[in-house]
DNA sequence: GGCTTGATGCAACAGAGTTGCATCAAGATG
DNA sequence: CATCTTGATGCAACTCTGTTGCATCAAGCC
């Protein structure tokens, strides 16, 4: 994807398209994983200053227009990747335990009978979140190795500290 | 359950059945809802005084030993219940994003295939996690009857001041 | 030029859970 | 019995992940 990719997205989410909510896209836009904000937050600032409070505004303003969607892992920190409409599925995730990685998954579709459960409870059904606990193949390997820490190398918490923006 | 239950349950699951065990076991064989440790908390203390800090580590070791689950809900607070071996089935919760009210699910099983995913995975799963977000039937009636709030009537959040244990 | 509007920054705050250390009771040991 | 150890609990301070209020600044409008 590239920025003409999206400026358009933005558009399309109906988002006025500045340069730090571009660049929250871009982040977003690689669709691998669902990344936590400070993980965001630390891409982002690759490329320009930006403010967390800022991001957080940007996460939320995304994830009610549709731009992003908000998941919930195993520790205290919620993921964010694209929104169905832009990663062009629903979608489940694999979290790992060990190095707090949150995979996307190809759909939910196949796993859960989203229909079947709007009928049997009484609830208006808006979402269904499915997530797989485990360990991830990268984290196993490096137990193996004798290793207790996971498959992470990054750690830096994002600071807060005047003059950091 | 009894009393005789819950000290039984106690023990299959290794853990010494201390009072404040043996009154949070109390709550969460109600079987109903998954809880947030403030609700917990709350009720625990409808029957003895108790410290957040113990409740807290009184969760956590149930989580080890399996005695209780743990699970993640849109909000940030972890809602716990009596875990697969002491309910009698893995399942899945309905959250309501109105009012916050986690309903436990007959079963997981019948929505998930859990096999397949572990195979398409290159991951050691662990466990499955499937939360259906929505709005639950209380709250779709009290917003017809014009309310803004949700169904909810408790309220009050657990405090922290000195002496309240 | 003045006015409004939306995006951003900064500081202080809030909720949920954790950590470190003190205390206390029940057993174990002598 | 005196003492030692162990595990459960209490309390204060702390961390982490966001939030809220208010200030600032730029762009567009009159
Ligand atoms: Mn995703
Ligand atoms: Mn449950
Ligand atoms: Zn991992
Ligand atoms: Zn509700």
């Amino acid at each position: 994807m590239d920025g003409k990719d999206m400026a358009a997205m933005l558009e399309e989410a109906g988002v006025e398209p500045t340069a730090v909510r571009l660049a929250v896209t871009h982040v977003l836009a690689d669709g691998e994983r669902a990344l936590p904000a400070g993980d965001i937050l630390r891409k982002v600032r690759e490329t320009m200053p930006v403010n967390k409070v800022t991001l957080y505004r940007i996460l939320d303003l995304f994830v009610r227009q549709g731009l992003a969607s908000r998941h919930s892992s195993g520790d205290r920190a919620f993921r964010y990747c694209l929104g169905p409409r832009f990663s062009g599925r629903a979608h489940g995730h694999a979290y790992c335990l060990r190095c707090g990685r949150m995979a996307c998954l190809p759909a939910t579709r196949d796993l859960v009978d989203v229909a079947a459960l709007g009928r049997s409870l009484d609830m208006d059904v808006v979402g269904v979140e499915v997530r797989i606990d485990g360990v991830c193949a990268a984290c196993r390997l490096a137990a193996e190795k004798g290793g207790t820490g996971g498959a992470v190398e990054d750690g830096a918490v994002v600071d807060d500290a005047p003059g950091k923006n």
